[in-house]
DNA sequence: CGGCAATTCAAACCGCGGTTCGATTCAAAT
DNA sequence: ATTTGAATCGAACCGCGGTTTGAATTGCCG
């Protein structure tokens, strides 16, 4: 998922076969990168503390960044993309009732975070600091959730799966706001593993909503 | 509240009475601070910025402070502070039934929010930027308010008035996930002010729990 | 083996921003 | 007036860290 380098040096300007080149690399960076963030925060992190974890020296990191922000950028789309892959998935399950819909999308949801520990943060956190251009890529696809959610918490008051007094836009906030604030204090082991988290999780937010939680099994392919 | 400058230069050492020293100031450039931290993040703020909000050259503020952090731990501590003084307001009700102690938390929660928009955001975020020491104090603050609410949600369980296969520990942090969000996306204005909005969130979290919302009205004195 | 390209090193550059410090201003007190 | 200290200025300091650049490597391909 994470977005290829794009224009890179003389990557394959105009000669060599685009084979061979950094493979997974990039991957190791951005992942490194990652951690360091999320560790410091993106002002706080220095790119000696990125490029020390991959084994390379701070310069070296130019060769396949042009700066500081692509990496911000990377980490923090890619996250937005996997939500946006959640929300194509939930497409598909459109017959079903709105409290299935949304319960299948928390528990994909929290399955990014536990995929990918420590990226829902930084995007939450650091989104701002990117420059205006890409920040609206980010809030775009970001728009693009936030909606999907929406429809599904209109279209469960309108079929009377949860309460009509409810007020979508806030519950909808509400809601990103429980996922988004797992991975900053839960750290699975001892006593719970993500999957547990999501039934709690789940349960809690269906029933914040005024539906019944146990009517609606998880229903992930 | 703001914590006062503590330890200041000649501030009255052995001499003069320590009357007419620096009076609203203080608070003048705490506020200031807390906007820019709000703004762009505290390591991306700049002292000048800080400095200029209140019509001083940077170097000027040194007068006041030890160093930038003094700024963070005055605004991060004191929001802090204001939560400790929620949760002592919340023990006189310990008569009250849980689910209206709860709800008055809440209520009052989001009466900080809405007294200091933005404060709560840096607190979340930028605690980790403050040293150990620091860090250490605000987080002594920060478990005292946490068990306050996991123990209301405990005492609910225990008296039937909370669904019993809830986690105590998971539901408080999604209520302070919910709280905290708030300042984050909510603008008072035009279709919503906080007291609306606290309306709304007492009743999700509420429900949230297995509680009947409307078991319990505002309980603020 | 020789060469070219991919990759990394090593060192310097350089601007930004936190911090320091002596000089200056202003107001009240003597 | 003169003194005194609070409050602010003005300018320099200085280290940190992002970025640049040209010189090594390394490894593949012929």
């Amino acid at each position: 998922m994470a977005v290829a380098p794009e224009r890179r040096r003389p990557i394959g300007e105009g000669g060599r076969p685009p084979g061979t080149l950094r493979p997974e690399r990039w991957n190791e960076i951005v992942d490194a990168a990652g951690d360091v963030f999320d560790e410091k925060g993106y002002a706080a992190a220095r790119i000696e503390d990125i490029a020390a974890r991959v084994g390379l020296l701070k310069g070296s990191l130019y060769y396949y960044i042009d700066s500081k922000e692509d990496l911000l950028f990377a980490i923090v789309d890619g996250n937005h993309s996997r939500g946006i892959a959640v929300v194509e998935q939930g497409a598909a399950l459109e017959s079903a009732d709105p409290p299935t819909r949304l319960g299948a999308f928390v528990d994909r949801w929290i399955g990014i975070l536990s995929a990918n520990p420590g990226y829902a943060a930084i995007a939450e956190r650091d989104l701002r600091r990117l420059d205006p251009e890409r920040q609206a890529i980010v809030m775009d696809k970001r728009a693009r959730i936030h909606r999907f959610v929406r429809d599904i918490v209109e279209d469960g008051i309108a079929r009377g799966c949860f309460d009509a007094g409810i007020d979508p836009g806030i519950v909808t906030n509400n809601l990103f706001d429980v996922l988004n604030g797992i991975s900053q204090w839960f750290h699975p082991a001892r006593p719970l593993t993500y999957e547990q988290l999501a039934e709690h999780v789940r349960r809690f937010v269906l029933r914040g909503l005024g539906a019944d939680p146990d009517a609606s099994g998880t229903a992930l392919p």
